[in-house]
DNA sequence: TAGATTGTTAATCGATTAACAATC
DNA sequence: TAGATTGTTAATCGATTAACAATC
């Protein structure tokens, strides 16, 4: 039987180097070293071949790799080689932002169904989506497929959507603020706690401040 | 010279407990052990007594530690213990949700200037603040003296904002997006790309399609 | 062939955990 | 004193890096 067991760093440093592959690619450069990626993102070129290694050979001894070609093959590890529908629960400011941000749809995630169970917003326009009744969300995600969803309700209520969405077959879930919400063990969780960020920060000037810099050392 | 270097999920974990300690606070618990933290946030308890042990000894043994006691200790590590005045550039979608999000004010964050270069955004107002042209920038932070800004505006302008923001005074920066921007070393930066967040769940959904569960397993 | 760069192994580094002496 | 829980050390685990054989 075997294991792969994968570093999610690693995870996002793919998604890092795509990136930088897309950027290269737009430039009409054909080939690529572990040496540039790796000065390109800011790792160890070392880092960069281990990261890959864990998936395939996707380079040419003493030539690099094909650039057009790793980024395909980066893009097909993530499941970037197909759109995904996403659903968006809570019609607010931030539900309303991520809708109208490209960097999703550059991705291939495409927002298909945004919901709210607040009568001044549902019926709202965004983008070209029609904000819909909480109650629709089965309907929708069962219409799309839909596997991912992103919650931007107020904290109290995020339990309550994400159990909606996984019982509608939702199985992966974004989540903002300092919720942890409680799923089966199939459904895949991601929380971006903005305010955490925030507070590594702060924890860094304030040690700066409260210790003369040079007897300090953080890896922040 | 004594070095101290705490591991960046060490902050972040530290964040995690003090909001707990609020909640336990908040229902009159008086004393808390390493163990129920540890049960109530999901990690260990050695985890828990090891992460305080990098800043002091603070519970008692054979007892625990006091709520309200530790609580406050570990906000004044995050440097919590003091408002920070904080500047956001960028008063579209996803800046109007910060500066509305109340998970900044309730942990100090007080936003006290907005600012755009959108000649239609400029004069707007989004709660009590008026959105103010880039050029007042300087003036605001030095009035304030605002430590942190964070960057809400498209990629593309995200350098130029940061260069802005740093002239004026500000050493930590909060950026949006798949943007790495260039600053002078003393001055801390985090990144919130959501896109990358997203990449994390389709891998994991992809892996779990194209092979039998059985014969994987990652540490996502 | 000489030069370059990959893929991979072994060494290193760092973070987490287990275990226990200290001590309330 | 007996029971509990901390603070800390040593063991473990896992990720990164250095180094180099393979090979284009």
């Amino acid at each position: 039987m075997k294991v792969l067991r994968i570093p999610e760093a690693t995870v996002s440093r793919l998604s890092i180097y795509s990136r930088y592959l897309q950027r290269l690619e737009r430039d009409g450069v054909v080939t690529v070293s572990s040496n540039e990626i790796a000065k390109g993102v800011g790792v160890s070129s070392a880092q960069v071949r281990k990261d890959l290694a864990y998936f395939g050979e996707f380079g040419t001894r003493g030539v690099g790799y094909n650039v057009k070609d790793l980024m395909h093959y980066i893009l097909r590890i993530l499941g970037l080689t197909r759109p995904w529908p996403v659903v968006l629960v809570g019609a607010g400011n931030l539900g309303t932002a991520l809708c109208t941000y490209r960097g999703f749809k550059d991705r291939g995630f495409n927002i298909v169904g945004v919901f709210d169970n607040d009568l001044l917003k549902i019926g709202k326009r965004i983008q070209d989506l029609e904000v819909l009744p909480v109650e629709r969300i089965p309907e929708v995600v069962a219409e799309h497929n839909v596997r991912i969803g992103i919650i931007t309700v107020p904290q109290s209520e995020t339990q309550g959507v994400a159990d909606i969405l996984v019982k509608a077959g939702v199985n992966a879930l974004l989540t903002f603020g300092p919720t942890v919400v409680q799923v089966p063990e199939d459904v895949v969780v991601r929380n971006v706690d903005l305010s955490i960020k925030l507070e590594v920060l702060t924890f860094y000037l304030n040690l700066r401040e409260t210790h003369p810099s040079a007897w300090f050392e953080t890896n922040l």
